[in-house]
DNA sequence: CGTATTTGACCGGCGC
DNA sequence: GCGCCGGTCAAATACG
């Protein structure tokens, strides 16, 4: 399967530039304007304020692991999803549908699926809040063989965005180091550290906390972090390549994963218009390669 | 028979 | 204060 996954994060000032070019999501979609709303510094956290991920899977994957029309079909994750309503927006000829985690009747996780408007073949899925339970609880999980949480590749994702954490009322430093700013991300020389400050940072070692973070992970063969892609244009290829050569022993580990998409999709997302240059279109990166290291730094499980 | 999906209505939040 | 939009809940229907 090819997939390519592409996730951006959105900060909440980022689209907002210019919403237009940020075709991904309508710009009044409230995901991400949601987002930009201070939230933080809202009272309460809205629903709008909480943390999103969102993922932009080539329909494809869909179509492919999940015959089902064209209707939203959620990528497959490793979790058990329902679908709890489904509503038109405005800013998007498809519809959103909204699917709940059904593993446990406590877990708050949630995921918005919706077909981008700018290129109907990707579906932008946007996830809410994390799982409480471990992967298992899932039962739609193939991952009978899942013995490490090797996640089935059913689709490889990217991640294109980032929420606001705003909710996090306690954590604040997650959210700072997404900085949507790109620039200041550019700026760091090397693009370890950017994975690991970026995305590995926040989020990644609270993998456990975050569930949605893990199925991504493991859902996905392919993971981009927005950082990168928000970092500009400048820095995707160049970063791109670093990352390549991340590393290669974890590639091996991914062995297991088998196919890797062939390339991957990276959105620049409405950060990457903020460049000002980024068209919307989705980059192309070749190699998947280093989808797997990403990912190994994500999470060292699914590297073991 | 049970579970999942679909559709409509209602509620809350945000913007004007 | 009003209107609009998004998001969620609940009921009904369909499928396995």
């Amino acid at each position: 399967m090819v997939h390519g996954f592409t996730s951006l994060m959105v900060d909440q000032e980022d689209h907002e530039n210019s919403p237009e070019n940020s075709e991904e999501y309508s710009p009044s979609s409230g995901v991400f304007n949601d987002t930009k709303t201070t939230s933080t510094s809202s009272p309460k956290r809205s629903r709008r304020s909480i943390q999103k991920r969102v993922v932009s899977v080539p329909i494809k994957e869909i179509e492919g692991s999940r015959l089902k029309g064209e209707t939203n079909a959620p990528p497959s994750d490793s979790w058990a999803w329902r679908k709890y309503g489904q509503k038109p927006i405005k800013g998007s000829p498809y519809p959103r549908g909204y699917y709940r985690c059904s593993s446990s009747k406590g877990c708050p996780a949630r995921k918005q699926v919706e077909r981008s408007r700018a290129d109907p073949t990707m579906v932008m899925v946007t996830y809410s809040c994390e799982h409480n339970h471990p992967w298992p609880a899932s039962r739609n999980t193939n991952n009978h063989h899942n013995s490490t949480v090797s996640p089935p590749p059913a689709a490889t994702p990217t991640i294109t965005e980032e929420a606001p954490l705003s909710n996090t009322d306690d954590n604040d430093q997650e959210e700072e180091e997404d900085p949507p700013h790109e620039l200041s991300k550019p700026s760091k020389d090397e693009p370890d550290e950017k994975f690991t400050s970026l995305e590995v940072g926040p989020f990644i070692t609270t993998t456990d906390r975050y569930g949605w973070f893990s199925d991504l992970e493991s859902t996905s063969s392919t993971m981009l972090e927005s950082p990168l892609m928000m970092a500009g244009d400048i820095v995707g290829d160049a970063d791109m390549a670093m990352i390549f050569s991340i590393r290669e022993e974890d590639e091996s580990l991914f062995a297991d994963l088998g196919e890797l998409p062939e390339c991957t999709t990276v959105f620049p997302a409405e950060g990457g218009d903020k460049r000002g240059g980024a068209p919307p279109e989705a980059v192309q990166v070749g190699p998947v390669v280093w989808d797997k290291r990403v990912i190994c730094r994500i999470n060292p499980r699914i590297c073991v």
